[in-house]
DNA sequence: CTGAAAGCGCTTACAG
DNA sequence: CTGAAAGCGCTTACAG
């Protein structure tokens, strides 16, 4: 039987043709190919020789089917245009490579079905593991999780729903931390856009926000909080609704970097100016928050371990190095001071 | 012979098992799988129910390897942190998805040494094909081109000696338009901060710059043309440079997006103010663009039809649809004026 | 529409 | 250190 090929234009070589030109056996082609010290040095300078000079090359399909194993990462991110996390995809599949994963990358664009379908095609791909940021809360990927013969590795965002490794920042804190920054500053009216509900990062920067009005004795109206959905668009929309509040506020805390920029949209479409008219910090650095004006003060991840860290995890839980146990590792974020925010007007 | 797989949890189920349990053949359950029309219904009722009680997921090793493909597709870009790739990324994988293709997303950060050996990887993991925006020319690329049995798209930048499909703009025309921008507005000191000239983007662009100033008779001084290689930090140095001629430039045109951010940048640390003091144009525009003070007049690249196009053809190419010759798209790309470009002082 | 069987290209335990 | 052989889990031509 043969199949057709018709989207192959030279012919395939096997290690059986590498095994009958060099002379030898295809476990010892095979040994060469994988670089087991077996083989004398004569030998495998032969079959060397050989495979370079038909342009053989391994079938990584025959390989993984034998093995079990693909050596491939899915990585799932909720919104691969977001400055954060295309450095963190960067850092994740450094890391990776250099453990010899290959890493297979979606973008949820934060949707939970678009995600569910990308875990589907990833698991039916065949990967070894899964490192995702998941879109929201999802009992789809618990089940998913629980189902596939995969391990998972969260990051950015956990789930208590989903038993799995997770790497995360104390995101409460680092919120709490910016708005006192801007509370110690005198603001009294600080506006919060806020990420979904449905998501850890959330919530979390959302109950910063609110510990530290909390512990300052200082009430937040309701009218102060507005739901965005980590997105520009949204972000605007809500602005647009704080700065038309009667009594608007004189500062506002984007729970992202997408957020803080529609939010600047708004103010300058508002006919407003930043930092003088109103203050504004968010999450997220990104490489360029400090070369317009006015200079973003935010709330920096430590991208570079995040991504290192989830990195690590998943190749050690392939391993079977890890512990059973189910990891959190919790990194805190760090506020980097610029010219978006001054003290109110008097 | 029983392989040890100690990180899989759950046991492995095949077809087999589900035949036995349905009560009929491999071949029937695979028709099923894989959506044959040849099934009764009752029967792929049946089938579908044991299916989904023990779990059973189809085995992409096996399957890719009785198929002699991996419906997946390699993607390499250049820099992953630029929201032009970035944009690019997200339109192919969203159009490769619909065809039914998997991504397996590279960052060649720019490295030749990277993006060949991120080549040599996704071929040992088993792509159909490679859509790349390569790191500059490079004979290696064309050489594992020319002897790899995969379909190979160019993206963004060609390369004469690669024989595979591109798609880009007309990078020479839009960087012309710009230059004559600039120049109608009475710029005769137009700095030009180049990428690499082994990228063919950097070679047109600044071809187009010289273009434009011939047909306006304005001499180019040798000066006011600097290498950068598409990057925010050289693109520092090098505006720096030009910022400190005994008789700088009124203008900067910078060959892309993350230059004018370097450029920004060198501009508001030599006390300057961007329009009033200088203007600044570049190629690529960005979400946020227009978000910041001053508003960045830039070169819009139409990245979802680039993406499309350059899936598209990969797509037909795979199918064996496409003529053997190949193909250059060529499209437009569009000056977007905003408030970054003001005449010189008088 | 169903079933028995070959074979995709590897890896690896085993015998020498 | 080498060689013959089994088998990974599928797909598909073929006979019924």
């Amino acid at each position: 039987m043969k199949m057709s090929r018709p989207s192959r234009s030279a012919a395939k070589v096997t290690m059986v043709e590498v095994a009958a030109r060099a002379g030898v056996a295809i476990s010892t082609v095979s040994a060469v190919v994988n670089d087991k010290p077996i083989v004398s040095e004569s030998l495998r300078a032969r079959v060397q020789r050989v495979i370079s000079d038909i342009g053989y090359k391994r079938n990584a399909a025959a390989r993984n089917l034998k093995r079990g194993a693909t050596q491939t990462i899915g990585l799932i991110v909720a919104d691969i245009t977001n400055p954060f996390f295309t450095d963190l995809v960067a850092v994740i599949e450094d890391a990776l490579r250099e453990s010899g994963y290959a890493v297979m990358l979606c973008n949820s664009n934060g949707s939970v079905e678009t995600q569910d379908a990308q875990i589907k095609l990833l698991l039916d791909r065949g990967i070894d593991g899964l490192i995702v940021a998941p879109a929201c809360d999802d009992a789809n990927l618990a089940r998913i999780v629980a189902s596939a013969h995969v391990k998972v590795v969260l990051i950015d965002r956990h789930s208590s729903d989903v038993r799995a490794d997770a790497v995360v920042i104390d995101n409460e804190r680092a919120s709490r931390e910016a708005t006192a920054y801007l509370l110690a500053m005198g603001h009294r009216r600080i506006g919060f856009i806020s990420g979904s509900e449905n998501i850890s990062t959330g919530r979390e920067r959302l109950a910063g926000y609110r510990a530290a009005h909390k512990a300052a004795r200082v009430r937040v109206s309701r009218d102060y909080v507005r739901m965005g959905d980590f997105r520009q668009q949204e972000a605007y929309r809500a602005a647009m609704e704080l700065l038309a509040l009667p009594n608007p506020p004189t500062a506002i805390f984007a729970a992202n970097n997408l957020m803080a920029i529609g939010s600047m949209k708004a103010i300058a479409d508002s006919g407003l100016e930043c930092p003088s008219d109103i203050s504004v910090a968010c999450f997220d650095d990104f490489p360029w928050a400090d070369v317009f004006y006015p200079q973003l003060t935010t709330v920096a991840q430590p991208v570079t371990k995040l991504g290192q860290e989830a990195a690590r995890l998943m190749v050690s839980r392939l391993s079977g190095r890890e512990s059973s146990k189910f990891k959190r590792v919790v990194l805190r974020g760090r506020l980097v001071v610029r010219t978006s925010c001054a003290p109110p007007r008097p």
